[in-house]
DNA sequence: TATGAATGGTTCAAAATTGGATCAAATAAA
DNA sequence: TTTATTTGATCCAATTTTGAACCATTCATA
């Protein structure tokens, strides 16, 4: 048994902790009972783990047990809490990316009647009287747009950025920011759309898309 | 009994919702039942209980029983759940989409130090030796282009499609289907890739990317 | 309609679990 | 020998679990 019992502990478990030993539970065992397994005081393992702690590898809650510092960054858990922290800019981008994208295979792909839902949304948004309904039906015009484009992935990235968006603070901004002579520009854009779609023509239902966002988008980050 | 019983408990009741034990009656059964059968408190049941509630897993009602809830096709939950179900062909059409326009950002943001990171990996997948070895290496190429092209959500959408793939079991499909021929191929397409990069030129980045991507779905689906 | 059983909601105190801290004695290393 | 490490023990503080009692609501049944 070389020096320092405690430091060996301390790389041992640390290779047990990253072979993900305990991964599972997020949680490493108590200190007695590490203790018992290693053979060892309870104070060797304490001063272990407290080598561990000073590398961040593990942190300890009085009451309730020694944990996992970072959670696996790889989980789709962390990756959508990571997710909830974008940022206007950074969404818009890909929205830009996407949606014309979307556009233009459902000016390919989409059925008769899913083209007519999505003029019926664009209609009544333009019909509607209120800013809530008014958003309301906006919202749903691009989400068919989405559905119709064959792409179920797609369609949930869309999902995934409309839940995003609603969680954001920063939405609400965009609420405020809204006027009647905006609400006249996107009808008049998503005309635009519309038209393309129903003329099957997947480049234009793409532009027309993309000019609509950077509208969007100047709105919302002006710029 | 392990330690954090009433996470243990609900992560287990979690299991067995999903695994469908109780969707016939929608209704798990009263508590003062579960501790008996899980040798356990009232208190420690409700604690887990509790848990499930907040997921949205479920809902209690006094005087009535504690219930399945309605699944919420807007949660963040359900759209991750139907990700999980993403056929090849509809992932490989996003990659198209987005890897060629981090490519772009990547040439235009990325500083000197990250485009060396990608060469880097970039070498150390064409040198490798083995098929893991190349495989982690060019894995870890995507995903550095992806992190120098400075947008964070687009980053998390390519380590989303990282972990569904992961997850599938069509993505073993893929690693059987692999040759020493496309291996080279694949070498040939990254420094295509790479030199774009390094010219900061984001148009032939994001060519080369598309050609590499197209490459990979031919393989990968067979058209 | 009235009653009682079943069920979740609430509260409380005692016991058990777990990390935090300290100290003196034993042991190993220099 | 001197110094540092480990041990073994004890007590403290935070947290969880337990066990019990009582309340409020729902629902079936007398």
């Amino acid at each position: 048994m070389p020096r320092l019992v405690a430091t060996d502990i301390a790389t041992e478990l640390s290779k047990r902790i990253a072979s993900g030993e305990w991964t599972e539970s997020g949680r490493i065992p108590p200190e007695r009972d590490l203790a018992e397994a290693f053979g060892v005081a309870r104070n060797t393992i304490r001063r272990a783990v407290h080598l561990l702690e000073a590398d961040g590898t593990v942190v300890r809650q009085v009451g309730r047990g020694t944990f996992l510092a970072d959670p696996d960054p790889n989980s789709l858990a962390s990756v959508v809490a990571r997710m909830e922290g974008t940022s206007p800019a950074d969404m818009m981008e890909i929205r830009q990316l996407l949606e014309p994208a979307a556009a233009s295979f459902a000016a390919t792909n989409a059925s008769n009647s899913e083209l007519n839902a999505v003029r019926e949304a664009h209609q009544t948004a333009c019909d509607s009287a209120d800013m809530p309904t008014f958003e309301h039906w906006d919202a749903e015009f691009h989400h068919r747009i989405f559905a119709c484009s064959r792409n179920d992935f797609l369609k949930e990235i869309h999902n995934l950025m409309r839940i995003l968006r609603n969680q954001s603070p920063w939405f609400e901004m965009k609420k405020r920011s809204f006027s009647e002579e905006r609400r006249q520009t996107y009808c008049r854009e998503h005309q635009a759309i519309v038209d393309a779609l129903i003329q099957r023509d997947p480049d234009s239902a793409k532009q027309a898309m993309l000019v609509h966002l950077q509208t969007v988008g100047y709105n919302l980050l002006g710029r």
